[in-house]
DNA sequence: GTCTATAAGGGGATAGAC
DNA sequence: GTCTATCCCCTTATAGAC
């Protein structure tokens, strides 16, 4: 579903469709005549990231992503017969990127406050990863439509990132190292909203926010208030 | 809100050229033969706002609005000759609303940590409002990309909200009622952005956050840590 | 001011050759 | 596995009648 298609403006790349001459060969840094599907399924991943996150999954049409990943426009649909199977395969690899990016972190499985240093540390690693930062934002916006194929994918998005923060909080309380009247949830929801809106100013005008210092700021604001 | 009870089922509405049974007639509420247009136009934007939230900018055609407004294409095309044009009277007047619901709460200009209360007030009212937030939020998403046509209107948005707190925080040192020491700017933007990752996180899951309760809870949290 | 008709160009997807 | 060619729909915008 998700009908909509949509143009305005094509930016360079000679797209498809318009009896322009037949674009052939084309340096492509490929090896010889076949190559691993999963190194072509990986460049289109990839491709497609950075399309969607610079203009949108609705706003990008798949001869951008197959230009861009260096094959024609049937060869990409070759290996996603579909646009929103492709979007899937990129929110998939989102995630994962997420969640190795923090696991190499930390030995051990993150408890209490740790949580919330993990939450900390991963405002600052996305201050470097603008791309990645636009694809989660431009994407959200779109997504809360509830016929969005990346609907789904956003709800979970947010519901493991509010368990995991409360969950942390739920083991400082059992340590004694957080009051047991504080509000974890809530407080939870708080620190997943941050980082979603901060990102939305800091792409806007990435010189005047500092996503890291205002997250730190406001874990600072929590812990000072109900450590015990 | 909510444009136009405009009843008149038919939204296949052959739109474009494929030589499809022209459709005649169609009953629709207006009134005579010319009709206002202010009236129109006012129908227009209302139906236009609607949509935008529901489905976001890029992804509504024009054709939706015209006939979620009563009028044919080319009629909506006669008084907003681009889409763009549209998009910047939907925004204008989405602000005015916020202005003007926001004005009639006080007698005076906000002052101090009043301009917090109105802003957890806004946030209350928001609650209540799911179109406009839908507009909002769906809109901001399309416009962190610099050539969208709501880019610059995002940016003044943030930078207005922002700068209103961090004056109200600057205030309240003034009057002796928060500490020297406050991170005005700071707070200010965490405000903003929790504002916007809060609508986002509502929008998705209706029942399970309570906006205005998570956001009063932040307010709480800097009131009692930086009042004097 | 509003309509019908149509232009002009994307857009996703399929068929079938190589 | 990849391409070319093509289908068919959608979308914005214009022309001109009423």
């Amino acid at each position: 579903m998700s009908a909509s298609a949509n143009a305005d403006a094509d930016e360079g790349a000679g797209a498809a469709g318009t009896g322009s001459p037949p674009r052939r060969g084309r340096g492509r840094p490929r090896g010889a005549g076949g190559e691993s599907t999963a190194n072509t399924r990986a460049r289109i991943v990839a491709s497609a990231a950075e399309l969607f996150a610079e203009r949108g999954f609705h706003a990008t049409p798949m001869t951008a992503v197959a230009d861009a990943a260096g094959l024609s426009q049937s060869g990409l649909l070759h290996h996603f017969p579909s646009k929103e199977g492709l979007l899937a395969e990129v929110l998939r690899q989102r995630d994962l990127r997420d969640l190795a990016e923090l696991a190499t972190a930390r030995d051990h499985p993150p408890r209490g406050w740790e949580v919330w240093d993990d939450m900390t540390t991963l405002v600052r690693l996305n201050s470097g990863r603008e791309a990645l930062v636009r694809l989660f934002t431009s994407l959200a916006g779109e997504a809360v439509d509830p016929e969005h194929p990346g609907h789904g994918w956003l709800a979970e998005h947010h519901r493991s990132a509010v368990d995991a923060l409360t969950r942390g909080l739920e083991e400082a309380v059992a340590d004694g190292t957080a009051q047991a009247a504080i509000p974890a949830q809530s407080l939870a929801r708080q620190a997943v909203a941050l980082m979603d809106g901060l990102q939305l100013q800091w792409l806007v005008r990435p010189r005047d926010v500092d996503m890291a210092a205002d997250f730190a700021c406001f874990v600072e604001g929590v812990r000072s208030r109900w450590t015990r």
